[in-house]
DNA sequence: AAATATTAGTCAATAATATTGACCTTTTAT
DNA sequence: ATAAAAGGTCAATATTATTGACTAATATTT
């Protein structure tokens, strides 16, 4: 055969992949694009809800993009009021980023989708179900 | 608690998506940087291998971008050739794209790396794990 | 104290990509 | 004969990424 049956399974994976990540982000593109905003913002303020004080260059390592690249994105944010950045008590010249109420607000509305979905994932399957994936996903992440 | 048990397990498995897809395109993307290509170039290679004889309207729908978005990555691959596009015998208005055999040894090259991820996570955690995964993926795929 | 390094912010030039909308040709279906 | 479908292309515009440089403020090292 040209295509073994393993080949085959293993190229379904990649498919899945790369359509359930396409649907997953589907929800917030959607209502990103309705404000002008793109997947770089919902980016920064996922990682910014998550850990509130985040500096810039944790953000950047974090993202794996250049500083000319996060600056236009997160100066919008700035401007727009849905972030921060303070000046960190203990060392100044470090900018501690945090969400604005309205930051939050559009963060809870945005990763609020993606909560919905997985959720309900894996309610249908179950706990043993949500290890297994969980653990094949950490294994991708990690290499 | 601000920030419940269940809602930070979810947290992480937006975390996992986020970064194992970044860890799953990194070996393609290498690979297409060094010849000025990119990810909608792999997805086409992608695609037109798993489905010789695929139409530009087949794949326009798979890949969910407009013609124009598709235009030229397509034209490259074409002028590269890497892909070509005869003329169906059954409808001559449609093209059927086919890789030429460059096409095919880039296409395993780039997929290639992404096969060997899925089978060394897989082997590692065993069947059940992988038909787990996929069922998580195909219903996150499906909605 | 002076020199150096770090963090952040910005700019400009260029390149690459995406978006919108139009237009044309060939071929098939009505 | 006319309309519809598939494909290809163009042009104008907008957006985004990339590279490289530069500044300011603050902290660290010597």
């Amino acid at each position: 055969m040209v295509d073994s049956q393993r080949e085959q399974e293993l190229h379904q994976a990649i498919e899945l992949l790369f359509f359930s990540y396409r649907a997953f982000t589907r929800g917030p593109d959607e209502i990103l694009e309705k404000r002008g905003l793109g997947r770089v913002h919902h980016r920064i303020l996922y990682f910014v809800g998550r850990e509130p004080g985040l500096s810039v260059s944790d953000l950047l390592h974090i993202l794996q993009i250049s500083k000319q690249a996060l600056h236009l994105p997160l100066r919008q944010l700035l401007t727009m009021e849905l972030v921060k950045n303070d000046k960190s008590k203990s060392d100044r010249r470090v900018r501690e980023l945090k969400l604005t109420a309205a930051g939050k607000r559009l963060e809870a509305r945005l990763t609020g989708t993606q909560l919905l979905q997985l959720e309900s994932v894996f309610t249908s399957h179950g706990k043993k179900t949500e290890k297994a994936w969980k653990q094949v996903m950490q294994q991708l992440a990690d290499d």
